[in-house]
DNA sequence: CAAATAGTGTCTCTAAGACAATATCAC
DNA sequence: GTGATATTGTCTTAGAGACACTATTTG
């Protein structure tokens, strides 16, 4: 007969908490990468592009399909830490920033059983890639990425590398509490509900970007205010005049005593953060 | 011997999810409530205190400790359906709102084991709570809740139950990321890290009451610009102009033809959420 | 009328958007 | 000089904060 007031570490000790069900937990990350693309002129900036990394799966379920990076969840580690580790492990880039964008656990939504995804936004820098160099028979791609509203709820998401195009539609609905989140209407062949969780972390990055949070993890420490400028403008999909730019964007930026050089035009101060 | 090219669904009759390492998960409620306090003059408006739910752990470990309600992920069920139905059950009230603030998985979090917690925030409309109405012998209780800066990076938060108080110390750290969170210092003997799970969710009620986003949920369907102002107030601890406050919330509401009556001043107009 | 809240008008200051004008480099 | 970007100045408009004033009710 078992006492009636067990301390607690007697408690402890007769706890077997694999008696209960439990789901396998992983972390799926969304990295994001700003692209500069060739200039046709010398002097002329060079367009930006945003992209995010895909890897394809070479085993089931959703055997070759586009995939985010991602994997489970080991017991010395907190999620933030085992997204790190897979991004760094399986894409071999280092993320300059990582913030948790939502955690998607609907039953169903992965055909091996009971897994939870928790999602990351991740900002890799150009130059920490070209570094790495591209290995083109890889099976982890850049994938330019487009994102925009087609109508009241409807959003149209593109993904594409080279001749790939993946074109996925989400609709947006709200919550039973009032927050709105992405429904699936066409995957456009990504795995599982990576559609769901790549337009959630977009928007989530989109956000960021409008209080200058998420825009110098994207560029070396040392920048032009139009470089900035630029990265704002490719994540939000919008046009800023310099001048507002420059004057909103001062306080968080000290400037140093280098410039650029060797364009064909008036070379520009370098910032740093503050 | 197995075939070198399995389908899918072959491959998933085989996979068993059960030989690899899974932790439990659990969801756990910050719900909040805005009090109002007994007035001393007939003619003078309620003070106004913001309170969260405990509950006195019945069993180890941390026994007659207050504890957040929650309880463990159910494999038919999302995170936040799990948040719903341990705030229903456990503390018989209705939440009105439920938003994600963060998820706590760092290894030893909890004695019991690995166990990561997915932490909500919840707001209650008092008049939900008026109607179960308060069981004093229950182990459920609202606690006045106050999370001040003290210096730098600590923060005092202290929850106050009739003799009851429970002062716990935060420090506010960045992540490797550039994100900030708070470390526990003294969990003023609340159970688990639900000290650091509280002052999370708090910071993020806060964020939201600045935008108009939380302050509804806190009030019923129709109520005074005057009330919606009281509850701005209580939950970022700062005070308005009324002329100011009127202003800016004009857009977020649409006046009712209804008004107040029996207040020993003019009377006011209620307004509906837009 | 006194006390208390409800509600309006407006002055000032600041921030944001638009746009014009000047500066400087490589070729 | 030409063509491109870099950088500064300033006009206008919208919004936030401060504050004075009027309105309405109950006892």
């Amino acid at each position: 007969m078992k006492k009636q007031q067990a301390t607690e570490s007697e408690y402890l000790s007769q706890y077997d908490i694999t008696k209960y069900p439990r789901p396998s937990v992983t972390a799926d990350i969304v990295a994001f990468m700003i692209r500069s693309e060739e200039n046709e002129n010398y002097k002329m900036d060079s367009a930006n592009k945003l992209s995010i990394l895909l890897v394809k799966r070479g085993s089931h379920p959703f055997r070759d399909c586009w995939a985010l990076p991602g994997g489970f969840l080991k017991p010395d580690e907190t999620v933030e830490e085992c997204a790190y580790r897979e991004i760094t492990d399986e894409a071999n880039v280092t993320p300059v920033s990582l913030m948790p964008v939502g955690v998607f656990s609907e039953p169903g939504r992965d055909p091996r059983g009971w897994i939870i995804s928790h999602a990351f936004a991740s900002i890799i820098s150009e130059e920490s890639v070209r570094q790495v160099g591209g290995d083109d028979a890889s099976d982890a791609q850049w994938f330019d990425i487009s994102f925009d509203r087609q109508s009241d709820a409807t959003s149209l998401l593109t993904l594409t590398y080279e001749q790939t195009e993946l074109k996925a539609t989400l609709y947006e609905e709200e919550t039973r509490f009032g927050r709105t989140q992405f429904r699936i209407g066409d995957s456009g062949g990504l795995a599982f509900d990576h559609a769901r969780i790549i337009a959630t972390a977009l928007t989530a990055l989109r956000e960021g970007a409008r209080n200058y949070d998420t825009l110098f993890d994207f560029l070396p420490e040392r920048f032009t205010l139009t470089a900035l400028q630029r990265v704002q403008e490719t994540i939000m999909n919008i046009q800023i005049l310099p001048a507002n730019f420059r004057r909103k964007v001062s306080e968080y930026v000290v400037e140093t005593d280098e410039y650029t050089q060797g364009a064909g035009h008036r070379p520009a101060k370098l910032y740093r953060r503050k």
